[in-house]
DNA sequence: CCTTCCACTTAGGAAAAAGGGC
DNA sequence: GCCCTTTTTCCTAAGTGGAAGG
C-alpha cells in the first residue's frame, strides 16, 4: 500500500503542477490535491496531460506527443489534429502499421495520413518486427530487424499445418480446442494465425419519438439527434446520486456543448434550466417494458444475442475457433469513473470504424469495416493478442478487444509440461533463480506478491503467489534488477551489496518459500483428510471449503467480513429456525399419521403416512443443507477463498478431488472458472498428485 | 537512472439470471 | 407466477510489468 502511494504522491504532485496551467485554462476543473485515494490514482495515468482536455478550450489542450487521439481525425476536433500531426510519428511506430504493403493489398488505405519518409525510416529501426513473421510477406520494402525470440517447433507445426487446413476450420473449431495438450509456444509470438470479423458496432442512436421532449427553460426544443442523444445519456442517469454532483454536470455540459450545434449552443446556455425529465420518464417506462416482456419476447432476444455472438463474438486462432472476450465495442456514454472522479461525466464518444486499428494475419480474411467506411488501419503484429484497438477519448489510453479467459492466450497457469522439460531442471528454495519468481507491486488485491513458478521436487511444478513484507519485496526487486533470468536469486545476493536487513529478509523469505510451499501441498492433504466416501455430497463441498480455507488462512488470504453478513447471516438462521418448527410440525402430523394407521388401518392412511414420512424426511434433509451451509459461511467471514481458487491453487488437485468424489465440478468452480480451468478438467483424472 | 507507453490483468459495480419461498 | 435474495455474468475502469524513451 505504502509503495503504491509514494507513487501516487510523486505523481500527484506532477499533476498539481499542471494544474496551474490548467486552471489557467477554463478556471474549473482544476484536480484537486486532496482527491480520495481511487481519485487520485485514476488520475494518474492521465498525469497532467490530459487534464488540460477537462474544459472546453479544446485548442489550448497539450496533447500528448503520441497522438493520443488520433483516430479523431475524420470524426471531429480539427483543431487537435493539426498539432498532433506533427507529432505523430511515434504513435504510428509503436502501433506498428506497416503502412505501404497495407494499402496496396487492402482495401483500408490510410487515405490522407499516409506517413512521412521520415516515419518510414524510423519505422524501419524499429526492434521489434511485426509483421516479417509470416513467410508470405515479401511486399515490405523495410526489413526490420531481427528481434529476439524463440522459435519452437510448435509454431513452426502450427503454420504447415494451417496450411492445409484451411477449409476444416470451422468443424475443429467446434470442438473445444484442447490448447494444453499442444508443447508451448514462444512467449514473444502469440500467435501464427489469426482472423476474426472485426468488433461489433453498438447500434446507432435512435431519435426519440415526437410526443417526448427536452424542454429549456419550460420551452419544448427539439434538438438535433446528435445533441438528443447525449441529452438521452444524461436522462437515463437523472436518479443516481452522481448525477447531481457538480463536477459531473460541469464536464457533462461543457462537453455536451461542444457537440451542439451553433444555434443550439446560443439558446442553451445553463444546465440548470435544461428539463430532461420527459426523457427520463420515457427511459424508464421502455425498461420497465423490457422487464415485462413475455417468455416469447425474451426468447427472440436471446435468440438475436447469441446469433451475435456466433457471427462476432470468435475468432480463429491459429486456425481454432476461439471465444474472443469483449467483441462489442463500448457504446457512446457519459464517463462514470471510480469514487470521486474529476471527469465524471464527460462524454465518451462514439467510436468509429476510423478509430477501430484491426489486427489479423495477412494471409486471412481482413475484416469488412461498416459500410461506407474504413479502418484507421489494419495491422499484422503477431506478437501482441489483441484483434482492434482504439483510443478512448477521456484519457487517450488505448482500449482493445481481446480474447475470453477460457483461450490459450489467457491462461495464466500454463498447463503442466513437465515432461516436455529437459530432464529433471528441478529446483528446491536455495537453488531458486531469478527467473522463477516475478514480483508484482499489487496483485489480488494484495500488496507486494511475489509470484512462483518453478518444478520443484520430484519435477511437480509449483506455482504460487505469495504477498511478502514491503522491505522484503523491494529487496527482491533491487536485486533481480540487474540480473538475467538464469542467474541464482539468492546467491548472487551476496556478491551486491547486502546489508544485514536484506539478510533478514531472505532469511525470512526463505522461510516464506517453506511455508507457501507448504500451502499448496496442504489443500491435497486437506482434502484427503476431510473427506470420506460416506459423505453426502453437500458434506464433501464443505470439506472442500475448509481444505481451501485452511490455505488460505495459511497463505493469509483474509478479506473484510462482507457489509451484508450479519443480515444475510440472520436471515439465514431465521431460516433453519423455521425449518425446524417445520420439523416440529411434520413430526407432530406424522405421529397423528401414525396412530389413525393403527387405529384404522387402510390403503388411504397408509398412503398419508408414508407422505408423511417422506415430509420428515424431506424438511430434515433441508435442514442439514442449510446448516451446512451456516457452518460454511460462519467459517468463511473473513477469509477470501476465490483468490486463492483462481489464482493461487493448481485446480488439478480440485479436479482429481471432485473426479475421485463424485462431486459434480459445477460445485467447486462455476461456469467461468470451469471455463477457465477447462483444461485441468479434461486432462485431470482421479489419481492426480501434486 | 527515471518516466512514459503499451499491452495485458484485475476488479468494482450494475444488470441479468437463478434460486427459493410464498 | 410473483417477489425477494443471492449468484453469475457483463462491462469497462483502473492497476501493473516490462520495454522504450529521455
Amino acid at each position: 500500500m505504502k509503495l503504491e502511494k509514494e507513487k501516487l504522491d510523486r505523481r500527484e504532485k506532477k499533476k498539481n503542477k499542471q494544474s496551474s496551467k490548467d486552471s489557467e485554462l477554463n478556471g474549473k476543473h482544476k484536480p484537486s490535491s486532496k482527491m480520495k485515494q481511487s481519485d487520485s490514482r485514476s488520475g494518474v495515468s492521465s498525469a497532467g496531460k490530459y487534464e488540460a482536455g477537462d474544459g472546453d478550450t479544446r485548442e489550448d489542450v497539450k496533447v500528448d506527443p503520441d497522438e493520443r487521439n488520433d483516430g479523431q481525425q475524420e470524426s471531429g476536433s480539427p483543431e487537435i489534429n493539426i498539432k498532433e500531426k506533427t507529432r505523430s510519428k511515434s504513435s504510428k511506430e509503436r502501433h506498428n502499421h506497416k503502412e505501404k504493403s497495407e494499402s496496396t493489398r487492402d482495401s483500408n488505405q490510410e487515405g490522407p495520413r499516409c506517413e512521412s519518409e521520415a516515419a518510414v525510416k524510423m519505422k524501419m529501426k524499429k526492434k521489434r518486427v511485426k509483421d516479417d513473421k509470416s513467410p508470405e510477406k515479401h511486399s515490405d520494402k523495410n526489413q526490420p530487424s531481427e528481434r529476439k525470440r524463440k522459435k519452437s517447433s510448435s509454431e513452426q507445426k502450427n503454420k504447415q499445418i494451417k496450411k492445409d487446413g484451411d477449409q476444416k476450420k470451422k468443424e475443429d473449431g467446434d470442438d473445444k480446442w484442447k490448447w494444453w495438450e499442444e508443447g508451448k509456444s514462444s512467449d514473444t509470438q502469440k500467435w501464427s494465425s489469426l482472423e476474426h470479423k472485426g468488433p461489433y458496432f453498438p447500434p446507432e442512436y435512435e431519435p426519440l419519438p415526437d410526443n417526448i421532449c427536452f424542454y429549456y427553460d419550460g420551452q419544448p426544443v427539439k434538438l438535433n439527434p446528435a445533441t438528443e442523444e447525449i441529452a438521452t445519456f444524461y436522462a437515463k442517469m437523472l436518479d443516481h446520486e452522481y448525477t447531481g454532483k457538480e463536477v459531473f454536470q460541469n464536464n457533462f455540459f461543457s462537453d455536451w456543448k461542444e457537440e451542439m450545434t451553433e444555434e443550439e449552443q446560443k439558446l442553451i446556455k445553463t444546465l440548470s434550466k435544461c428539463d430532461f425529465s420527459q426523457i427520463h420518464k420515457y427511459f424508464v417506462e421502455k425498461s420497465e417494458e423490457r422487464k415485462n416482456m413475455t417468455k416469447e419476447e425474451k426468447q427472440v432476444l436471446k435468440e438475436e444475442a447469441s446469433r451475435l455472438m456466433e457471427e462476432y463474438g470468435y475468432c480463429l486462432l491459429d486456425r481454432h475457433r476461439e471465444k474472443i472476450g469483449n467483441f462489442k465495442l463500448e457504446p457512446p456514454g457519459l464517463f462514470r469513473g471510480r469514487g470521486e472522479h474529476p471527469k465524471m461525466g464527460k462524454l465518451k464518444k462514439r467510436i468509429q470504424p476510423e478509430d477501430v486499428t484491426i489486427n489479423c494475419s495477412q494471409d486471412s480474411k481482413i475484416p469488412e469495416p461498416p459500410a461506407g467506411h474504413r479502418w484507421k488501419r489494419v495491422q499484422h503484429d503477431n506478437t501482441v493478442t489483441w484483434l482492434a484497438s482504439w483510443l478512448e477519448n477521456i484519457h487517450g489510453r488505448p482500449k482493445y478487444i481481446m480474447l475470453n479467459p477460457s483461450s490459450k492466450l489467457k491462461l495464466a497457469l500454463r498447463a503442466g509440461n513437465e515432461k516436455d522439460e529437459e530432464s529433471a531442471d528441478t529446483v528446491g528454495c536455495c537453488s531458486l533463480r531469478v527467473e522463477h519468481i516475478t514480483l508484482h507491486r499489487r496483485l489480488d488485491g494484495q500488496e507486494h506478491v511475489v509470484e512462483f513458478d518453478f518444478l520443484g521436487k520430484d519435477s511437480i511444478r509449483y506455482y504460487n503467489k505469495v504477498p511478502v513484507e514491503k522491505q522484503v519485496f523491494k529487496n527482491l526487486k533491487l536485486f533481480i534488477k540487474h540480473k538475467d533470468p538464469e542467474d541464482d536469486l539468492f546467491d548472487r545476493i551476496t556478491t551486491v551489496k547486502l546489508n544485514k536487513t536484506l539478510n533478514e529478509s531472505m532469511s525470512g523469505l526463505t522461510a516464506k518459500v517453506f511455508r507457501t510451499f507448504n500451502a499448496s501441498t496442504t489443500l491435497q492433504d486437506q482434502l484427503n483428510k476431510l473427506t470420506t466416501e460416506d459423505m453426502t455430497v453437500e458434506e464433501k463441498i464443505l470439506s472442500y471449503n475448509r481444505a481451501n480455507r485452511a490455505v488460505a488462512i495459511l497463505c493469509n488470504h483474509q478479506r473484510a467480513a462482507p457489509k451484508t453478513f450479519e443480515k444475510s447471516m440472520q436471515l439465514l438462521q431465521e431460516k433453519i429456525q423455521k425449518k425446524k418448527e417445520q420439523i416440529e410440525e411434520a413430526r407432530k402430523e406424522l405421529k397423528e399419521a401414525k396412530k389413525a394407521h393403527r387405529d384404522a388401518p387402510s390403503d388411504k392412511s397408509k398412503k398419508l403416512l408414508e407422505k408423511k414420512e417422506k415430509a420428515v424426511q424431506r424438511l430434515s434433509e433441508q435442514l442439514k443443507k442449510l446448516q451446512l451451509q451456516e457452518t460454511d459461511r460462519e467459517e468463511n467471514k473473513v477469509i477470501a477463498l476465490g483468490t486463492s481458487k483462481l489464482n493461487y491453487l493448481d485446480p488439478r488437485i480440485s479436479v482429481a478431488w471432485c473426479k475421485k468424489h463424485q462431486v459434480p465440478i459445477e460445485k467447486i468452480y462455476n461456469k467461468t472458472q470451469r471455463d477457465k480451468f477447462a483444461w485441468a478438467i479434461d486432462m485431470t483424472d482421479e489419481n492426480f498428485q501434486f
